[in-house]
DNA sequence: TCGAATTTGTGCGTATGTATC
DNA sequence: GGATACATACGCACAAATTCG
């Protein structure tokens, strides 16, 4: 089939063709998985040389809707399980460590790993801490599993003014390992009281690609997360999820 | 400057370029606003095609990190400043817009517009919903702007079932016009006692980067936010938010 | 098992239009 | 107005992966 333009469309004839194909996916015509037409045949269906179909393509892969296969084709692609993360109040109260129980209700098995240091508070940190910059702070970064994939990052941060020489000082050791920052906090008499969490998104780095096994270029999600004890914050910490696996969801009490 | 590449070089040259020009955008060597050299000059100075070099440039275009101007050059992207949208309970409370009064709070004037229609739900909202697919509801899609800069998409369904014959079928229209859901319930009897969003984030589209006035490859948020009266569902929406310019608070009562 | 055809990935060079400076 | 820079488009070439007879 070749399609006959109008003379005066405005829009790039990779747009156009973006565009057409998009919305037959969007509209569930094209459905998940379908091989698309080569770029020589979508040349030839739009009258246009190949390297626009190319430009097309290109622009549909970046968006998310096509993943391609070298020697094969052109497919729409199948979206991965979105699986949701609950973020309320309530995911503290359970005992455990929060994560494991996020996984454990979705049947899948969490673990982690941990490192943890002592480290002077970078100038954000320390605004979010309310703490002056440099105030000593423990620093641990986590990678969290899902079966063994990973999932998560989380680099968090407590002021050692708050732990030092307590029994929960390093996160993860001791008896309230992984135990989750609220009852870690009651354990030295802490009651922690709210949290809020600022979510913003970008693409991802570098660094949190390899550590996260996702291609360069897909959009991570961003949680800056700070626990409280009354007006006081007593920990906060740097969040990323890949975006195209998770969705986060938040409960939201209409009070009176 | 003529960068001698290695032979044993295994990625592509628009890769290498892209990833030297990225790292060298995030470490802060190129801060925001920097003029990156120029097509031909990139070619010249990796010794590539100037067509590789474009390629280098639209990757990291659709990643976000650079933008163009025809005429000019390619510049990396300065960061708007991060406004903050606080998602809680309490601004339902104010009696004004909520949209309104969010961003009275940041000094800025919110606006919007809007169109209503009636129509039938599609599977994946009649499922938010909690009614069968084809149901007959109330489709308003908005425009938000602060001081006249679109800022916000919103598209929403509620169930004619609830709203019909009352005075706020039409969500921009009556008494209760611009008031918020909960508000306009409320005025036909309807206690909305709770919300649930959940938060994803992918790269903007070209239909609603024009909406949006934003360039291609940045990435926005979206919202399935779903109004709870008990346990029925009364509105949800989808809405959508360009994740540079915005932040997402939430905050989180940790009860007992 | 092999080989030919197809398809994507990458790269080169050219041309034209339009915006900017 | 001229030089520069990006946007779009055309056409070609070859490598690597896949598919299929």
């Amino acid at each position: 089939m070749v399609v006959i333009v109008g003379k005066a469309d405005p829009r790039p004839a990779y747009l156009r063709i973006a565009d057409d194909l998009r919305s037959r996916i969007v509209d569930g015509t094209l459905p998940p998985g379908t091989r698309l037409p080569s770029r020589a045949q979508l040349a030839r269906e739009y009258g246009v040389a190949e390297s626009v179909a190319l430009e097309a393509m290109r622009l549909l892969v970046s968006e998310g809707f096509v993943e391609t296969r070298p020697g094969s084709g052109s497919y729409v692609r199948r979206r991965p399980q979105v699986r949701r993360l609950v973020r309320s109040w309530y995911r503290e109260k359970r005992g455990d460590s929060p994560f494991r129980a996020d996984m454990a209700a979705q049947g899948r098995q969490g673990s982690w790993e941990s490192h943890s240091e002592t480290t002077t508070a970078p100038p954000v940190i320390a605004e979010r801490l309310g703490v002056p910059p440099g105030e000593p702070v423990m620093r641990t970064n986590y990678v969290f599993y899902a079966d063994g994939e990973p999932v998560m990052l989380s680099t968090s941060y407590e002021p050692l003014t708050i732990t030092r020489n307590t029994p929960i000082v390093l996160p993860e050791e001791g008896p309230y390992a992984g135990k989750g920052v609220v009852e870690r906090m009651a354990a030295i008499g802490v009651n922690v009281t709210h949290a809020a969490e600022a979510v913003t998104a970008r693409p991802v780095l570098a660094p949190e690609a390899e550590l996260l096994k996702v291609p360069t270029g897909t959009t991570i999600i961003r949680i800056a997360r700070t626990y409280y004890a009354d007006e006081r914050a007593v920990e906060t910490a740097d969040i990323t999820i890949p975006a195209d696996r998770y969705e986060i969801i938040y409960h939201i009490p209409v009070g009176d």
